[in-house]
DNA sequence: TGAGAAATCGCACTTTAGTGCGATTGCCGG
DNA sequence: CCGGCAATCGCACTAAAGTGCGATTTCTCA
């Protein structure tokens, strides 16, 4: 595609499932086998039973269920991620929650695809994730859009301060205290002090904690 | 496609682009009128010129790129997205930068494709993003992704705190002070400084910037 | 030229935060 | 049944942080 290579692709992938819907697991299982290149090596109902397989199996990829009976798919994600750096992950399932797809990317899943995904789709997610890329549902990229900008706290905000009240943020974000970052900024500790009571006023905040969350969103 | 309905399709898309380079500019127009659907209504050099004919030419996505003489394709994001919320902003760019991805998609671009990114794709991106996805190419996904995990500090230390260090770091968080936590858990002031205590040696800080920049990420 | 903003610094004062060194209670697993 | 951990609380002390009320200088812009 568009992509630098990264990965060369394999001459057949791998894939697993992960799914507790016997239908959808068995479905989505042949439907990966009549795809030249895809080979589904296997399907699980439980995250733990591919936990236990996945050694033996060493897949490029597995499509992960996330509303699992026992371990959650995120959880396995979690779990597995780090071990098993030649399988990538992509996240299969009806939730389109934002906490949960931040949850499942920020733990390493490199997929995120909705079960009404078209086989197609599904296929190309496959290649696109073990060829070194990501790959999400135009919705889910929405979703992590939002969540991108609603996390990121209100930066706008720090155009309201002037040049030395944001290097004093800056440090003060980073743990320092009053006197490390007069030492850093060449002040005396009553300026350094004088901006962090500007800030404050600003942003009508009376703590550290509360500024940080303000401008940089925790 | 997968998606849920956003916004209903209009008959016919029209495109605005912002690109400096001249064979590009005129290339990516002329490709994009190629289209069935897709009608690009105008070309621009500079994000100023844009600016000003944005709300006569009322455009449903704009191609705009980074690197711009004069003000950059993010800052212009950043100035006309909330003012024109009926135009979605696609960046293009042959910048792959962590830094710059972020900051696009927080100010509010709803696409980032690569110049190198074949026409059909970037059609698709179109369309997505105008009818209420996000669409990014798959290693600009990838980078995204890599920032997420990056950038949630490292939540599984989470893990190496006891139930209610964990409800003292939250309020922390939260920017409240040892006595307001103390009356929200129902615990005497020293008991939520021993906590503290304990959550400071076991990430081995010292004080609340430390810890949030540690956990969260800022 | 004159008002205002930015940057610098000072001091006295109160409130929080952080550290050191304890204690008791209860629960859980080997 | 015992050792360890979690959770609770106490106290004394030092170090920071935050507040109130100033000041001077420099620079810009109307």
């Amino acid at each position: 595609m568009e992509e630098k290579p990264g990965k060369p692709l394999p001459p057949v992938i791998r894939v697993a499932i992960v799914e507790d819907d016997d239908e959808t697991r068995k479905l989505t299982a042949s439907l990966l086998n009549m795809y030249p290149g895809i080979e589904c090596v296997g399907a699980f109902e439980r995250a733990e039973d591919f936990a236990a397989a996945i050694a033996s199996l060493h897949p490029h990829a597995v499509l992960m269920d996330i509303g699992l009976p026992g371990k959650s798919g995120i959880q396995a994600v979690k779990e597995l991620k780090d071990k098993h750096r030649g399988t990538e992950f992509i996240m299969f399932t009806i939730n389109e929650d934002a906490e949960q797809i931040v949850e499942a990317l920020a733990w390493g899943a490199t997929g995120y695809l909705l079960k009404n995904t078209r086989p197609e789709k599904i296929v190309e997610a496959i290649r696109d994730v073990v060829g070194g890329g990501g790959n999400l549902t135009t919705s889910v990229t929405r979703v992590l859009m939002e969540v991108l900008q609603a996390n990121r706290g209100n930066r706008q905000l720090l155009e309201k301060l002037t040049a030395r009240e944001q290097e004093t943020l800056m440090l003060l974000k980073d743990g320092y205290s009053r006197k490390e970052i007069a030492k850093k900024l060449f002040l005396s500790e009553d300026t350094v002090r004088s901006h962090i009571r500007n800030i404050y006023e600003k942003f009508e905040v009376h703590n550290r904690a509360q500024v940080l969350k303000l401008v940089f969103g925790v």
